[in-house]
DNA sequence: TTCATATATCGATATATATCAATGCGATTT
DNA sequence: AAATCGCATTGATATATATCGATATATGAA
């Protein structure tokens, strides 16, 4: 099932979870590697929060191995959140706002 | 100059906010009109309030008459906002996301 | 001028959440 | 078994902001 347009916003609004998206694309990183992308400004417990804030709003795959977790961008959910906010001529798009959760 | 992808998430990223961009799109809105179409849930100020950051955010247009004010969506810089979120087949496209207020 | 209307602003409060240090927990290594 | 590593969770704190009542402001009406 599909997230919200409310959750997928709320999901991005938060500069740190942008930056870890921009990481995430077409790789799988672990925490730690997440934490070294980020220059550690940010410290190891707030990655993991992100990381889970981001997994339940479904726009990141989780792979475990060993003691590691890898985590890359879901791209079709992604696209499926995007799609949701602009259809370029569709009179109705903006019906899919606000409480859209029952998609797919 | 359009808005960066972190003000757009953070200005969607409320439920009243999304519910009055569903009124605005394709028609002119007082702010009192506003209200209305929320069925009160919220109070004027709360509105007024709302239609203050997404002016800020450039989301909406402004049109003074007399002693009311009409709002509606700007649905250029929606465009724009949603098409920096995913272009298709992009490999860039997470480039835009984060810290972009260069663009236009 | 006085009154009413439309909206913005202010001050206060409540709620959400980002962040970190400390710690817990499971998996691997020695 | 003991130590270590990778990550999650917890508890505490700080900050952002949504909301409202009260009020200010500006415009139009009487």
């Amino acid at each position: 099932m599909s997230i919200d347009a409310l959750t997928f916003a709320k999901t991005l609004a938060d500069e740190t979870r942008q930056e870890i998206i921009t990481h995430l694309c077409c790789t799988w990183l672990s925490v730690n590697d997440v934490v070294d992308k980020l220059h550690r400004k940010v410290n190891q417990p707030t990655v993991s929060h992100h990381l889970k804030k981001l997994e339940e709003a479904n726009l990141v795959i989780v792979r475990q191995e060993g003691r590691q977790r890898f985590y890359t961008l879901n791209q079709e959910e992604w696209e499926l959140c995007c799609n949701r906010l602009y259809r370029k001529g569709d009179p109705n798009q903006f019906k899919n706002l606000v409480a859209i959760d029952t998609i797919k």
